[in-house]
DNA sequence: TGCAGGCTTGTAAGCGCTTACATAGACGGA
DNA sequence: TCCGTCTATGTAAGCGCTTACAAGCCTGCA
């Protein structure tokens, strides 16, 4: 009914306090359950609340209880699907608390330090993705509010919450060794990000206690499918190149396959292709790429739950919570096709 | 240094007054940039400021100014490159005007209406995208809050903004058409959302206006990539079936496609696929999918722009905003492989 | 009938910020 | 020297909500 016409105030607690006969003392209360309200009260305001189609101005609330029943979630970009599912689940949950979920990217932000700072002026704790803020600047924002660290190394006073890696990637190397390769090279650059590092930390750990040559230097390319091409043409100048290739991602394991193929390498004969986040495309293409599955969807409510927790109360952690992950062996290893597996019985 | 200490009461204007020795109105106005100062007490203001690491609270700025600077969006799942695209677009904009995103996900909720009306409270105006609430509700919204239709067809009172669907339906379809087909079926529920329908519309029309068969019923199955199997089954049970399918979206055609070649059907010799969004999978599947790009990262882009242009004040445009799309053929509508096509020169 | 104690409701004091308005200097011209 | 004008600053009134506290009412018991 009386929605805001122009000229008429809007709608605030006064006008359903002035239409119920009650006072705003009252309203609030039957609002929000607290203090005790004979039903006839109760009903007079309700019916007044519907009447006006009233809803209170978060702003205010906010400001009388000191709280936001908010959360911030920062990261570098949103590309892939690795954000999609993260942010679903984080949703998710922060839903089921009744919290709301304010999203900054960094990367398409000029001031990315000051951006995260005014976020954290209304939101009640925040979390941090990695390649968002340096740590000392985590660190600090960890003092002034709860802060959770995503996929990222923990930092004093902040918890940390991330997906498994150098043990998967121990795992997938291990595979891939036990598949006679022996000349096995990394690509991605570990110093990018946490998640790189602990995945080539897997990689050499496997290497190194394995009868298989030294580790190559890593080949050093950033995370996009742009780099493929580069990749290819630096195996293919090898004159002993790799066998097997463990990639940072599958967007850099498509590309880097594609471009091999195209140039005639056959996959995984030749040489073998792993790489990492289980996309979409990685069981569509041929031969379906081997990967590693991260729960993201669980890791994103994961994130939002310590992060309610650490809101409401609980202490920071000792220890980061670190999720399982799985390989999902396809055939760009050299394991024979299995048709089964590519069944998108999962939506990723 | 002074940051919060148990038992120190935070930072406030009031702290940040007294350190520099002015009065509260004072620090607003060095704040906000209003009103005249001496640069003396300016610099004063700012000292105290850095030392005390203040920021100002936002509840107490929004019920001042009765304005939060930020925007919902609402869309009912996160799932694809779609919106991830449409999200970086939507917030790279909402971030240059000074706002913040809230998003939440209906499809999670489970009283999305509560959920959206409860978001508005916090937000000075919303994106809706399709299949997230019915028209009355967002007719409803938008008396009392600007609001922007995504990918949906306008409503009294709000704004819309979209991609292209018909046209490029029609051209895709009459590009079949030219490649000699004439057994051509639609695969996607036209009921199912906005877009689709109007694609289907784009698809019907292209086929009265040529010689090729009636329109087949369309193959009815939702959105997801788990139909593929589906659709192939019915395809395949037809006497004189298809010779080319055009489907709703990509996961659609790439799904039906994979069961349609394991089942040793050739694609595009025994039957033409097409989809759309040009999702990454699109370039690497063999044939290439051919297929419509949406500019999703400009589609986000303009709805917070147009979202932001209502909030201050701009009046509602009478007609909607639609963003031309683009056709990508690739080799799954007949065309010839062209390799240079699948460079991934842009992420999509 | 009077009164203690339990419910229900109202009153009013914030929450931290913005901003209209009042005030106090500083300056220049008569 | 006095007064009108500006300019820089302070004062205080909100913004709409929550909540501690006060007050009023009703009940049951002595």
């Amino acid at each position: 009914m009386a929605t805001s016409e122009p000229g008429t105030r809007p709608t605030t607690i006064y006008s359903v306090a002035q239409l119920a006969g009650v006072s705003i003392a009252t309203v609030s209360r039957v609002l929000q359950g607290t203090g005790a309200t004979s039903a006839q009260v109760r009903a007079q305001v309700l019916q007044a609340v519907e009447d006006l189609e009233y809803v209170p101005r978060r702003s205010a609330r906010s400001l009388a209880v000191q709280r936001h029943d908010a959360q911030g979630l920062v990261v570098h970009d949103l590309t892939g699907p690795y954000y999609s599912e993260l942010l679903m689940g984080y949703e998710s949950a922060a839903g089921e608390f009744g919290q709301s979920v304010i999203i900054v990217v960094t990367g398409q932000r000029e001031d990315p330090e000051r951006s995260v700072l005014e976020l954290a002026s209304r939101v009640d704790g925040l979390v941090l993705a990695n390649s968002t803020l340096p740590d000392d600047a985590a660190r600090a924002l960890g003092r002034r509010t709860p802060v959770v660290m995503l996929a990222r190394a923990a930092v004093p006073g902040c918890d940390a919450v991330s997906a498994e890696n150098a043990q998967s990637a121990r795992e997938l190397t291990e595979h891939l060794i036990a598949h006679g390769r022996r000349r096995l090279f990394f690509v991605g650059d570990p110093e990018g990000s946490p998640d790189v590092q602990e995945r080539y930390r897997g990689f050499t750990a496997a290497l190194s206690s394995s009868d298989a040559s030294a580790v190559g230097p890593a080949i050093r390319v950033d995370f996009r499918e742009l780099s493929g091409a580069k990749v290819a043409a630096q195996v293919m100048g090898h004159s002993n190149g790799p066998d097997a290739l463990v990639c940072a991602n599958d967007e850099l394991a498509l590309s880097t396959m594609k471009a091999l193929q195209r140039a005639g390498v056959k996959v995984p004969d030749d040489i073998a292709i792993v790489g990492w986040d289980d996309v979409m495309t990685a069981r569509y293409v041929s031969p379906g790429l081997t990967t590693v599955r991260q729960p993201l969807f669980e890791l994103g409510r994961l994130a939002a739950t310590r992060l309610h927790e650490r809101i409401t109360g609980a202490p920071v952690a000792p220890e980061p919570r670190i999720l399982p992950t799985e390989l999902v062996l396809r055939s760009s290893c050299g394991c024979p096709e299995t048709d089964d597996r590519d069944v998108p019985w999962v939506t990723s």
